[in-house]
DNA sequence: CATTCGTGGGT
DNA sequence: TACCCAAGAAT
């Protein structure tokens, strides 16, 4: 791909463009979303949050969070696992650690006050170019335009362009170029709420859009859409063994421990085949106790499918087992995070057991 | 630059 | 069903 920003949009073609969007969103746009005001502090757990994840799901989460720690001060307080808590189930958990590293280097290097300049904010952990733009133009401290999946999708269609990953930088500019002057927040909203309402991956509703008649793609055919596939993610498949093991109303659980997926979670004792697993249950003397009954479940990631070979425990004389005495915990009563496997399986052991 | 990070929804 | 992918960032 390759255009000539100047060339192509003169200035008025410009103004036009840009009182389209805006005209538009004065009527259409989003603007009941939990997060839209000022507060940097709620912009950026918000912007944080909607990496990669729906609107939908983000939004009990937010509330949640907010509810929780509703300002910098409350978060200060909070561990790496009162955030992981909070965290459950979102997923990319890499973002709750980011959001607890941030709380730290606020409060030592930024007096306690979330930095309102765009380099100090891209500075931070889990902030890259569009969260950093958002963030500080949200907030009412710059003029920062974004380029996120919404808005990749709008300017390639509105150029009719192939763009691969290493051309992102002409809809950077390009973005940055249609940016309103005067009213930059109003706008980078307006980008998103397009790309999610009307340019639409599938079946966009052209015939809504504000700068259609500007649009290289319009009258739309689905040949003219174009969208870059992204790269075609192999799912590996894995098998995995897992047993809940329980004492009386109290679960054995412990730190997760692979390489970086579900880092700084807790779950039951996983092992990569059953033999490890069975291998794990001797020498820990808990075999004697292991229920016949067994379930499958398969959980699915965006990059691995996983098969889980769930076995029950139900300790009865807990002097007899070899298992460390600080890792058991009530349902009720867990003060960290858990992967979204492990809550379907108490669910699912709930209901076998009637258990509360 | 291609992978690796979760989970849920859409087609 | 199987696959894509969402207000991306880090490595």
């Amino acid at each position: 791909m390759s255009f000539e920003i100047k060339s192509s949009y003169p200035s008025k073609k410009k103004s036009l463009i840009r009182k389209n969007i805006l005209d538009w969103y004065d009527i259409n746009g989003r603007s009941d979303l939990p997060w839209k005001g000022q507060d940097i502090y709620k912009i950026w757990i918000s912007e944080v949050m909607l990496q990669q994840t729906q609107v939908q799901s983000v939004i009990p989460y937010y509330k949640m969070f907010i509810d929780r720690y509703p300002n910098l001060e409350s978060l200060f307080k909070a561990s790496l696992n009162d955030v992981m808590k909070i965290w459950s189930g979102l997923g990319f958990y890499r973002r709750a650690e980011n959001i607890y590293k941030t709380s730290i280097i606020i409060q030592e290097e930024f007096d306690g006050e979330f930095p309102k300049n765009y380099n100090d904010i891209l500075s931070l952990p889990g902030i890259g170019r569009t969260t950093a733009s958002a963030i500080t133009t949200f907030s009412g401290n710059g003029r920062y335009s974004i380029l996120d999946g919404n808005v990749k999708r709008f300017l390639s269609r509105f150029l009719s362009a192939e763009v691969d990953n290493s051309e992102l930088n002409s809809l950077w500019e390009l973005s940055q170029y249609l940016l309103s002057d005067t009213r930059p927040s109003d706008f980078i909203q307006a980008y998103m709420d397009i790309g999610s309402l009307v340019c639409k991956k599938s079946k966009p509703l052209c015939y809504e859009c504000p700068v259609n008649k500007q649009c290289n793609s319009y009258p739309y055919q689905p040949s003219n859409i174009s969208s870059k596939p992204r790269k075609i993610k192999i799912k590996e498949k894995n098998i995995w063994s897992l047993v809940v093991i329980n004492n009386k109303g109290q679960f054995y659980l412990e730190k997760i421990s692979y390489d970086n997926l579900w880092k700084g979670l807790y779950s039951s004792p996983v092992f990569h085949n059953q033999s490890d697993l069975m291998g794990w249950t001797e020498s820990h003397k808990i075999k004697a106790y292991m229920e016949s009954n067994t379930w499958k479940f398969t959980h699915k990631l965006s990059h691995i499918k996983f098969t889980f070979n769930i076995i029950l425990c139900n300790i009865k004389y807990h002097k007899k087992v070899s298992l460390s005495d600080d890792n058991w915990y009530n349902l009720s009563d867990i003060d960290f995070g858990i992967p979204k496997y492990q809550d379907k399986i108490f669910n699912q052991y709930k209901s076998i057991y009637d258990y509360n």
